[in-house]
DNA sequence: CCTGTCAACTACAACGTTGTAGTATAACAA
DNA sequence: TTGTTATACTACAACGTTGTAGTTGACAGG
C-alpha cells in the first residue's frame, strides 16, 4: 500500500507543528483562520484521510463489530447479516464475519481471534455443537473481558447478555394455528430432535396449540429429525420417514415443519402421493426463503424477519458500545414472526 | 472492554524493560535464561496477547481482507464468501464484508470506507449499475493506491488487476451441449439483457453450441428478461414470457437458463402446461444453488464452484500481499464450471 | 513600565509494539 | 594494567494521532 500522507508531512511541509495541523483540520478555536485555511487546503489537495488504525489504538476503540454465524450459505444468516451489517454502517462501524460451521471448537477459535484481534463487541448465534454440549465458557470468559456480546436466534438462559430472539413458541403455535383454522385436524409435525433450541420450541408451540384448540396430541404424528449433518443421505432418510407417516396416517391433511428444507421434503413427497395441495394436505414451513419462494407450489412460512433480528442485534451492540458505562442490565428483544401465505395452504 | 496486560505491566511488574520482555517472548538470544522464564511464566499467567492494533499501526499491515458483493442473500456469493473466509483464517486473515446492494454509489462508498479503514487488500465482484455505468475510476483509484484488488464473476476488460471468473461462455456450451446430446434440438434460452456480463456471455455460449451443432438459431427462443431489479412482479412477467414462447413453439424440448431462478420458473410454467420433465422438456440452469436441489424435479445445473473461486481469490490476494513487491503480472485465473445432473435433464 | 490577558501557536506524552543502537559488567587475554 | 569480547540487558525512536500543558508575542490597563 502506497504511504498516505500523514499530519508529520503536512506539518513539515507547511512549517506548522503537529499538533496544529491536527487542531486545524478539527476546526480548532485555538488555530487562527490563515492557518486553518492553508492547512485545510493542503489537506485537502493531498487527499489526506486519518489513519484508523492509529485512531483505534489511541482510543482504544475500532469501530469494528465481529459477528460469528453457524453457517455461512444459509438464508436466515445472511438475511440477519444484512441487517446487521445496513445498521453497522449507518454507525460507522465495520463487520467481521466468522463461520463456526456448527462447530464448537471452530466456535471457540473464532472468538478468539476476534477478541485478540479488532473488535469492540461481538454478535453470536450459537453453533449446534455449542447447544448440545451446554458448554459456554468461551462466551462467558468473553463477557468478563467486558467485551459486550449480543446473542441471537440460538441463546442460552446460562448465558448473561443481550439477546434477540423471535418467540419460537408462538410462531410454531401460530403456524399450526393457522392450519386448524383451516379445518386441519390431523397436523404433522416434522421437527428436530429436542437439543436444538429453536426445534424443541417450535415442538412446544405444536403441542400448545393442540392443546387449546382441543385436539389431542398423536406422537406418531411428529417425526424428530436428529440433523447434526443435514447431509444429502439424511435428506432422503427424511422424506422416507414422512412417506411412512403418510401412509400409518391416512387422515393427515395438515403438515407443519420447523424448517423449509423439512416443508420442501413433504412438499416432495405429497406429490409422489398424487396428494392435492392445498385442498388435501396444507404444509406450512419456518423461515421464509428462497426455497420456499420458489417451490412448487410455493410455500406458506413463518417469516422470523432475519433481517430485523440483524437490524435490533446490531443496535443494541452498538447501543451498549457508545454508552459504555450506564445500564448494565441486559435484555432481551423478541421480534415478531409472522406469516406469509402461499400456494401450499388455502389461506 | 476491560485493559490487558501489556509489555509495560509486565515490564514494571518484574523489574525489566519493555524491550526485554518483548525479546523474551519472542525467544531472543539476546536475553538470559532466567529472564525468559520469568517472564514467559509471568506473560502466560496474566494470559498476555498483543495489541494487534499496535502492531498494525507499527508493520502498516492489519492482516485483514475486504470483500465487497452486489448482494448477501445469495447462494453463489455466500459460497464465494465462504470460500474466502476459510482460506483467509488459515493464512490468519480476517475478513471484512460490505454488500454494495447492486448500487454503483454504495459500492464507492464501501470501497472508500474500507480503503481508509484497516484492510491490505480487496475482493470485489462489481454491482450490476456499475457494470452497466462501465465506470471504474472508484477501482482504477483504489489500484493506484497501490491497495491490490482481485475481482471476481463480475469483472471488466477495463480494470488492470487478479481476476477469477468461470469461463461464462464454455459453462453455457456445456449446459447447451448437455441438452442437445439429449437429442434436444428447439431449446428456450432464458437470459438476461447484454449489459449484464454473465448473461450475455451465457448466451454466447448457447450460440456457439448451436453452431458447433449446426441448429440454425431462432431469436424466437431467446428471452432475454432485463433484471435491474428482480422484483416481485418481474418474475410474474418472466413465466409470462415463457408461457408465451412455450405457445408460439410447440416444438420446444429443452429450457437452458442462465439462473436458477429463471430456471424454477420455467420448471413452474412447464408443469402448469402438463409439459412431462424431462421426458417432454429437459430444462438445465446456471448456479447450483439450494433453489435447484429443493425444486421438483430437482434441476441439473451449471456448477459454478463458488467456494473455490472464493479460495483462489483470496489465495491470489494474500500471495501478492505477502510477495509485496515481486511478480508485477496480473493474472485471471479460470475456474471450470461442471454440470452436476438431477432430475430436469434424462443424464 | 510592569502585570495580566489573550491569541496563536508548539512540545510532550501516551496508546502498545519492535528493532537498532547503546551500555554496564564480567571474564579473560596480552 | 589495559584492552577485547561476550553477555545480558536498557534506551530510544518510530508507527499516526490527540489532548493537555506549556510558550511566545502583542497589547491593554493601571
Amino acid at each position: 500500500m502506497k504511504k498516505r500522507i500523514t499530519l508529520k508531512e503536512i506539518a513539515n511541509e507547511l512549517n506548522y507543528s503537529i499538533s496544529t495541523v491536527s487542531k486545524a483540520l478539527k476546526n480548532s478555536s485555538e488555530i487562527g483562520d490563515d492557518a486553518k485555511e492553508k492547512i485545510k487546503a493542503f489537506a485537502k489537495l493531498y487527499n489526506y484521510k486519518p489513519n484508523n488504525v492509529a485512531l483505534s489504538l489511541k482510543n482504544r476503540k475500532t469501530k469494528t463489530i465481529g459477528v460469528i454465524i453457524p453457517e455461512m450459505v444459509h438464508y436466515f444468516f445472511s438475511k440477519v447479516i444484512m441487517g446487521i451489517e445496513k445498521h453497522a454502517k449507518k454507525k460507522g462501524y465495520n463487520v467481521i464475519i466468522s463461520v463456526s460451521n456448527e462447530s464448537f471448537e471452530k466456535e471457540v477459535l473464532n472468538i478468539e481471534t476476534l477478541v485478540d484481534g479488532q473488535i469492540d463487541g461481538l454478535i453470536i448465534s450459537l453453533s449446534k455443537e455449542t447447544m448440545l454440549k451446554q458448554d459456554f465458557h468461551h462466551i462467558n470468559e468473553t463477557l468478563d473481558l467486558e467485551i459486550p456480546i449480543v446473542l441471537f436466534d440460538r441463546v442460552s438462559n446460562n448465558i448473561y447478555c443481550d439477546k434477540v430472539i423471535i418467540d419460537d413458541i408462538e410462531g410454531a403455535k401460530k403456524a399450526t394455528n393457522h392450519l386448524i383454522s383451516n379445518e386441519r385436524k390431523n397436523i404433522l409435525l416434522i421437527t428436530t430432535e429436542d437439543y436444538v433450541n429453536v426445534g424443541r420450541l417450535r415442538t412446544m408451540g405444536y403441542v400448545e396449540s393442540l392443546k387449546e384448540n382441543n385436539i389431542e396430541l398423536d406422537n406418531n404424528l411428529i417425526i424428530k429429525v436428529d440433523d447434526k449433518k443435514s447431509s444429502e443421505k439424511e435428506l432422503s432418510n427424511i422424506e422416507e420417514r414422512i412417506q411412512n407417516a403418510l401412509k400409518l396416517n391416512k387422515s393427515i391433511d395438515g403438515i407443519f415443519a420447523v424448517n423449509e428444507i423439512y416443508a420442501a421434503s413433504a412438499l416432495k413427497v405429497l406429490k409422489k402421493n398424487n396428494k392435492k395441495i392445498p385442498e388435501e394436505v396444507e404444509v406450512i414451513g419456518f423461515t421464509d426463503g428462497v426455497i420456499s419462494r420458489f417451490s412448487d407450489p410455493s410455500l406458506t412460512t413463518v417469516d422470523q424477519h432475519g433481517e430485523t433480528i440483524g437490524k435490533e442485534a446490531c443496535k443494541m451492540l452498538i447501543d451498549r458500545l457508545d454508552n459504555s458505562k450506564k445500564s448494565i442490565k441486559y435484555t432481551t428483544k423478541t421480534i415478531e414472526t409472522t406469516i406469509t401465505s402461499r400456494q401450499s395452504t388455502k389461506s
